[in-house]
DNA sequence: AAATTTTGTGACAAATTGAAAAAAACAGGT
DNA sequence: ACCTGTTTTTTTCAATTTGTCACAAAATTT
């Protein structure tokens, strides 16, 4: 059994029972016990365990630990770059729609310290980027939580979103082509579609790299999209056709503040 | 076999498993050790996979931090027993809502490992717990995230309660007299009381410790609710009248497992 | 056939583990 | 409150496993 796989049981084990010696769970697990001890310190470290006199217990401590796949992480200075832009269009007493997806979020952490919005989201990580700051009114969609992912979907995130009229939705995508935008799931790109219903004003942001991918569902098209903003790397055989099929695409500069 | 074929195939064989060690996956894919690692180290680089000594793991490193006040923390033993308690009242395929509170959050853990429940909360603690449980549909409600706790409340989640109706609704209380029960905050006072009318059945959970506290809103009257389940510390002048006032009251036993 | 990419092999570095000894913390008893 | 014996933790070290690097062999492409 690998260091993981005990780490994750311990953590099993401890939520099941609330607490165990080290002596059980080095049986349990049919290891020593200093090694179940460098397990508990490691796992202290990072807070998920707290450590007792011979033992531990589920650590208790204020921060909800969601687990989830962390599917992209690359692109980052590109998707700052977009949020830098986008933040530019977004203005104190503004209700602003946030997508999930890891464009967004760099949106939301550009807006972490503007004040006087109201932000609705489907994302847990938007959520928990936002929530802190008091001059923010963060409202979470309902609905099902996607497993493996920080969002939520469904009927009730769909239904929810009729009940509300936003200046400006921020969505996402995982891939476009010149029929649109797609994305992995289904149930987000649903999502993402009432969002933009719901605001007078659609930006879709996304890194260049989203054009060479493919994602199987569709989600918008160019028509139903307000703004694109997109980073300066997208080449111009494609810059040709997007800035024919909205009316206003954004090529975002890398470096932090060239211009105004 | 192509190098983004033997990629997609890990991928693909680690989305199945969870787990696989670098010598399992080179027999499998009949390369040797140095080409398994190799291709590891380029999907963690991209994000895909988390490496660990001998293996990897699908990519899971998203942990959300949702800072709050941490009210209490007392009394976990009391709350564990009256947990366990409730979730002998729950049973597959029922629908249950769950509040928010410490109480309550010890009923979700103890709930953690069961399966074909459909659970709706407006607590992302809650959530939290229950949403890694892949026999388990966890619904989060809609609102306004609090500041400073790791709820929601307001119109939107009163309104998103109406659209269901559950078997059972566990809900807390930070304070009991012969008035019924209180809470701190009267925007959630407002969601648990709405949380009541959308299920058969009212369970109330807190631990005896919450009869010599005082909390300004009030919550619930007695006659609303079906079951209270406390803890046998309760002392017989609160347990004289509480029996009248409730059709059942279960003073759950501190000792784990005495008796059925 | 040459160039590029991919793969495998060996030597060495790093991590994980368990055992034993030293230090610290705990529980009674005086 | 103090001491003492026990338990637990920490420290250190050696054995084993695993990872990394550099370079050669093989396969693929041009």
């Amino acid at each position: 059994m690998k260091i993981n796989q005990r780490h994750e049981k311990i953590i099993e084990l401890l939520s099941r029972e609330g607490q165990f010696s080290v002596e059980t769970l080095a049986q349990r697990l049919d290891v020593s016990l200093m090694t179940i001890r460098r397990d508990l310190k490691t796992l202290s470290q990072t807070g998920q365990v707290s450590r007792t006199h011979g033992g531990a217990v589920l650590s208790r401590t204020g921060s909800i630990n969601f687990l989830f796949q962390q599917r992209e992480n690359q692109n980052l200075p590109k998707k700052q770059a977009i949020a830098r832009e986008v933040i530019r269009m977004i203005h104190p007493g503004n209700g602003i729609i946030l997508d999930n997806g890891s464009t967004t979020l760099e949106v939301a952490r550009a807006m972490s310290s503007m004040s006087d919005l109201t932000v609705l989201s489907s994302s847990l990580l938007v959520a928990s980027v936002l929530h802190t700051n008091e001059r923010m009114e963060v409202v979470l969609l309902g609905g099902v939580v996607r497993k493996n992912f920080p969002d939520l979907t469904g009927p009730l995130t769909e239904e929810n979103l009729k009940g509300f009229r936003v200046h400006l939705a921020v969505v996402g995508a995982d891939a476009a082509s010149s029929e649109g935008t797609f994305t992995h799931d289904v149930r987000t790109a649903r999502v993402t579609k009432v969002m933009t219903q719901a605001a007078d004003r659609v930006v879709v942001v996304f890194d260049s790299s989203k054009f060479t991918k493919t994602a199987l569902a569709h989600c918008l098209d160019w028509k139903d999209i307000h703004v694109v903003v997109t980073d300066e790397a997208c080449p111009e055989s494609i810059r040709s056709w997007l800035n024919k099929a909205v009316s206003k695409v954004i090529y975002a500069p890398l470096t932090p503040s060239s211009s105004q």
